[in-house]
DNA sequence: ATAGACTTGAACCGGGGAGTACAATCAGCG
DNA sequence: CGCTGATTGTACTCCCCGGTTCAAGTCTAT
């Protein structure tokens, strides 16, 4: 039974994946369930054997999508929780890696298919917000009151800092990668992080 | 013939602009024609009368808007040029006014759509980039490299300046608007407004 | 080996929408 | 008034796709 049901899970798994990468380069209107099912490598009846139809599909590759987005953001975090005696050099390789994801493939799509489809979705809010940008200025709040908490950093207002931080940084990357359609070079990425980190320094540092 | 043109010319610019409303509210894929010549008060043969077909409809739609928003928010910036004695305050007035044109209707709609369909439309990123945020940019690091000649700024990069003000400004504003969902009101906006430029103005002041 | 569950390919139904054809109407202009 | 050109409503064709059905095949467990 473990075998099968490990097949099972595959499937689902392989389907949810591919449903993703086809609702991101086609939108979910123009995406046809045939060409999921064939980027899947399955069988169009096999799709709605897992996936009752079209639009649950859709909400569940949505959320798979951003729960692992949201771990990996938060993965990059971490060095914030151990910062060497550089603290602008841990930052800034915090910075540059959120950078990295923040302009990836994955991030991209779904930032897309989230501002394309919030109106025929409306719940899609409550599913993607659950791992949304807001857990993760909660975190970085948290580990700035913490530096701020050992004397090296000013941070009297740890969220505001938070989201100045990811803002500074993100920013200028809307523009900068044409909306997602232009990959940055990586020299690019760590000069944003560099000069992101550099001004929130001088505003909290 | 001065009335007659002008019906025709009265016509087209109202199948555009119900054409953006009809798009915004629906997407590409699923607006249909037929809504949109309801919209614009006009019978579905006019519609393609006038422009060929639904891409091209979709394309020349997106400019005027994009045009029209590019114009605002220029128009936006103009109290830089002739700051009053506080400089915080008009850099925060403008910054108000900024958050207000981007959180409102025809910006929401206008990323919404370009997010949406910059992959079926790759040239929109030209005619959109046309009237776009680097412009603005622009105009924006303009008349902060003269303050800075006027001794009344230390902005050393006016460009880079620039981006991160307008980074601080509208980074914080997707999260807070439910990627433009919710409405803010203008209290809250005016916050933002001065917790962005009280950090810009240590960074750069 | 055999039963049972899952998958597969193909064909099918139904609906919706793009784009067109056409006849009727309306508006300006001589 | 009669001409010309745009506009309108309607109806039509064509195509695409969501979702289902079904018969045939495959795999696993006992």
């Amino acid at each position: 039974m473990g075998s099968t049901t490990r097949g099972r899970i595959d499937k689902r798994q392989a389907i949810l994946e591919g449903a993703f990468t086809v609702f991101a380069r086609q939108g979910y209107a123009q995406a046809c369930v045939q060409e999921i099912a064939a980027e899947a490598g399955v069988a169009k009846p096999t799709v709605y054997n897992h996936l009752s139809d079209k639009a649950t599909l859709f909400r569940h590759a949505m959320e798979a999508s951003a729960r692992t987005s949201l771990e990996e953001r938060l993965a990059a975090l971490e060095p914030l929780a151990h910062p060497g005696d550089d603290l602008a050099a841990t930052l800034t390789d915090v910075g540059h890696a959120l950078l990295r994801l923040h302009a990836g493939g994955r991030s991209c799509a779904l930032r897309r298919l989230l501002y394309a489809e919030i109106t025929h979705f409306p719940d899609l809010l409550e599913i993607t917000n659950q791992y949304g940008p807001d857990r993760l200025n909660q975190a970085l709040a948290d580990r700035l009151a913490r530096l701020t908490l050992a004397g090296r950093l000013r941070a009297a207002e740890p969220d505001l800092a938070a989201e100045q931080f990811t803002s500074l940084l993100l920013g200028p990357l809307e523009a900068r990668t044409r909306l997602g359609t232009r990959t940055l070079e990586d020299a690019e990425l760590r000069e944003l992080a560099e000069a992101a980190v550099r001004t929130f320094l001088t505003a909290w540092g």
